[in-house]
DNA sequence: GTTAACTAGTTCGATTTTCAATTACCTGCC
DNA sequence: GGCAGGTAATTGAAAATCGAACTAGTTAAC
């Protein structure tokens, strides 16, 4: 028998969903805009500016930028046709590809950043008292330690509750 | 002059991008999964669901999905194919279309609903105290509602059919 | 009552995402 | 060594998405 929710759990998902998705849009929109990339994009070039050597294996930067394989490899040869990002063959594993960011990449990169900061602040963290956001945080670090260490798997889901 | 994120805020919006982002695809899949259905589509059914007559107006369906004109369109012809919704032409506006939920699309919601929350439960709600997740429910409601009236000019999005 | 401006919804073309192969390489076992 | 099974990354086709253009009906100004 399913536990449904109360009247203030569905209120409170809701509004976690209204939220979600159009914070999503409003930043992706404003990134858009403003120097025509995406989240995923940017949140790529985020990624590789941050390693030694602005540099990363494809699959390092798939999982943590939470992207399929096969997803990223397009987007990379987006961006490498753009110019902001080049691939290059991995030393110590043949079947291996570096992604590496470049100065045009970077550059765009310190152009990109003020706006989604900016737009961060203003549609989330400004919004919110210290506590709130505090708050917020800690909440999706727990459900996001789950769903990365639960992997696939569903617990007390695709046995019992399942068949419902 | 951008004002950056801290370490903390850093720490805490990256804790963010991963929850909404983790979540939302463990939900997803787990509706495809047991039942063929899209959350986007399990959404419009729930709203379908709820209105008197099972009914809706496309452009209504549209703003309280979050989905755009377009979007909307091409989803409601796949749900339409597969049976579980259908189109009447609206007698007061003969410029629109209602969407009706049919007697499958009713059966096949019956039998996702207890997936879907199951999910939301053993992801999200079970996962928090009660505090936790009324503090998140309650930053999320801020954050919606500053989206939904000044920053992201969503025109037409009716606000009060959001607390449904 | 004609016309201009607006709204509802769909369609079109371009881009993006997904899924299921496919290729190439690595690892460990016998 | 040789082979079975695994991992890294890409490919290609199908499906989904987006924004712009389009069709059709409505509203309101005069």
């Amino acid at each position: 028998m399913t536990n449904w929710l109360n009247a203030d759990q569905q209120r409170q998902w809701r509004a976690y969903i209204a939220a979600s998705t159009l914070l999503h849009e409003q930043l992706s929109r404003e990134l858009q805009d403003a120097h025509g990339i995406s989240i995923a994009d940017y949140e790529i070039l985020v990624r590789l500016s941050e390693s030694p050597g602005r540099t990363l294996r494809m699959s390092q930067l798939a999982d943590c930028t939470l992207a399929s394989r096969s997803r990223l490899s397009h987007q990379i040869d987006r961006l490498e046709r753009a110019g902001f990002v080049r691939r290059q063959a991995c030393d110590e594993d043949r079947r291996g590809q570096n992604a590496i960011l470049t100065d045009d990449g970077y550059a765009l990169l310190v152009d990109a950043a003020p706006t989604h900061v900016t737009g961060v602040r203003t549609h989330l963290v400004d919004l919110l008292s210290d506590e709130e956001f505090n708050a917020l945080g800690r909440a999706c670090a727990v459900v996001a330690e789950h769903l990365a260490t639960s992997g696939g798997e569903r617990p007390g889901f695709d046995n019992a509750a399942q068949t419902a």
